[in-house]
DNA sequence: GCGGTTTCTGGGAGCGTTCACAGAGCGTTC
DNA sequence: GAACGCTCTGTGAACGCTCCCAGAAACCGC
């Protein structure tokens, strides 16, 4: 059993003052004397006095902490470089504002009510989403409450709230048409993660670039951005069609596993087959060649949402925000 | 300005019960009628009633919420996987429990106070500390109140606190016999991470195990566990002495980034240098060939370090937990 | 010396809960 | 029908803090 803590009160003996003086000296307030102050001091590294926050909290009636929920089967939070930027871009914009960042993972249905619970417990000030999918309960939780939120990403279905992202159908397209632009004859895409928007977007721009050319026997499907999908999906794509001169995959994971697969089955890359990735993540300069892909700031999508919560809760109007990519045009197409 | 929250009071009146009979029906306890709870229920509904986590744990002086601090360079978090392993392992086993998970990330000064705060706030039951390094002044905050905690890895100089770790001495150690085993007659180590227990380990299990054929001029050190720092080290040792024909990579990541040099240099891998990493995280299988490494139970760690939390909690004794590792013979040496 | 302003301190009230206790109602037992 | 136990409900007190107001003390200008 550890010991009670001290309590303001105790400071305020100790120093034979009031519990109002203590309260100033701790919050730094004005109107304090230069002796109060020192006495006050000496009381609490005498004591070993720590404001419990918990308290502070239930009268402040705020926290000054944002949650930045993670919802991602497993593998992907180790596959996805891109999570990890998001995260500590948030950070250093709650951090500048000296908010505290906590991040809370849904790895099953029991987290997902734990962590709903949590957000409506007045444990957080606001919350930055991550990948959330429409069906999300969090999202609900979010909208339920009226808790200031903003989304990474945005997946439809979900409520009218702000959210930093790309443009993921743009960028898709082009760097579609731009490996189209090498004279390719024949591409085809790894396609993934269709149950969420960038997933979806991603395809939807191929298919803009390719026009006339748009063949559905040369896109296939898979569930997650891993470089295992990357991996099945090209040795799918060269029994379908052996003459396939491209490929677009969706992420970069999945074109590093393509291109191992390519070079398994005897094609040179980018002599007989150009491949372009999405993100540009550090599997991008670890293939060989190295990948030609979109750049995706990650770590600014994360700042922006932050962002985005910090100016509603000054009362601040925020509004969705769209961030630039661009191709990174290198040794692979 | 967001409307007033409901509380119990509103519930109460809604209801035509008092506070007592909504508070033992919001947390499930005996003594309540049928027609209570009913009523109680619909007045929750019709005024939107959510419960004040802050007032609770005031009361009860307890969050029901484990902190996982992190504090790892930028970099680190994306490159290294067994952080995420770690994580949801950790969260596995505190999410049975039924406690709440909260990340914590550090990554400046500012936020090392801010954590420290967090801690002692009482915001939190427990913590779990992956990667602290010996000067870390969270270990320092957790020792000052007296927080149940653990660690992941069991960096010296830090408090005398239970840790779940591995034995990287006598693994890496049993990794270079194997390798010396294959007939090297030249072999080196990428050292990487020397600040921390895991860098220092796993360099002086390879020492222990080259005995006497140890030469300093063929080991190279590298402050972080990277790709980067694998293909710099490789380039210096080949170009350190030519005919080395073994190298021990001090993770996955190096271990990748020096079969990418190797090869760039037209050395073959495993004819020509043997190579050898330690984690067998998701690189391993990644690299051609694929890497002969050590299994290091990632997920156990964070469980077990959570377990020894909760046990903490209990009031139960809980001491140091020393966790198998498997060398995993592949094709790179 | 007096009114007015500024600086400083103390303490009551209240934040939204849980907890412990008192007491009412009802059924069972001797 | 008194004594006992069980179920159920209401209420005061407490958790540790901030906020606000009242009032004391000090300083100012005329």
């Amino acid at each position: 059993m550890r010991a009670r803590r001290a309590t303001i009160n105790d400071v305020a003996d100790a120093a034979g003052l009031s519990r109002g003086t203590v309260s100033r000296v701790v919050n730094g307030e004005k109107y304090v004397s230069a002796e109060a102050r020192t006495a006050v001091e000496a009381a609490i590294a005498q004591v070993g006095y720590v404001r419990n926050t918990a308290a502070r909290n239930l009268v402040t009636q705020e926290s000054r902490a944002i949650g930045l929920i993670i919802h991602e089967p497993h593998s992907l939070l180790f596959e996805d470089p891109n999570i990890g930027s998001i995260l500590l871009g948030a950070n250093e914009a709650l951090s500048k504002a000296d908010y505290q960042l906590v991040t809370l993972i849904i790895d099953s249905d029991r987290d997902s009510h734990r962590v709903a619970d949590h957000l409506r417990g007045g444990l957080i000030d606001g919350a930055v989403i991550v990948s959330a999918r429409a069906s999300d309960p969090i999202a609900a939780a979010v909208a339920d409450i009226g808790l200031p939120a903003a989304f990474v990403g945005h997946p439809d279905g979900t409520p009218d709230l702000p959210y930093a992202a790309i443009d993921n159908v743009e960028a898709a397209r082009a760097i579609t048409s731009r490996l189209l632009g090498t004279g390719r004859r024949r591409v085809g895409m790894i396609a993934s993660a269709l149950d969420r928007d960038s997933g979806q977007d991603r395809l939807a721009g191929f298919r803009a670039a390719m026009g006339e050319r748009y063949d559905p026997r040369l896109v296939v499907e898979y569930p997650l951005y891993t470089y295992a999908a990357g991996f099945e999906g090209m040795q799918k794509l060269l029994r379908r069609d052996p003459s396939i001169d491209g490929v677009f995959a969706a992420s970069d994971a999945v074109a590093a596993g393509a291109m191992t697969a390519l070079q398994e089955a005897g094609r040179r890359v980018p002599e007989d087959v150009g491949i372009v990735g999405f993100d540009d993540s550090s599997w991008a300069l670890r293939c060989r060649p190295q990948l030609s892909t979109v750049r995706q700031p990650a770590g600014l999508l994360g700042t922006t949402a932050a962002e985005l919560v910090l100016a509603q809760l000054m009362g601040l109007p925020s509004s969705p925000r769209v961030l630039e990519t661009v191709v990174m045009w290198r040794g692979s197409a």
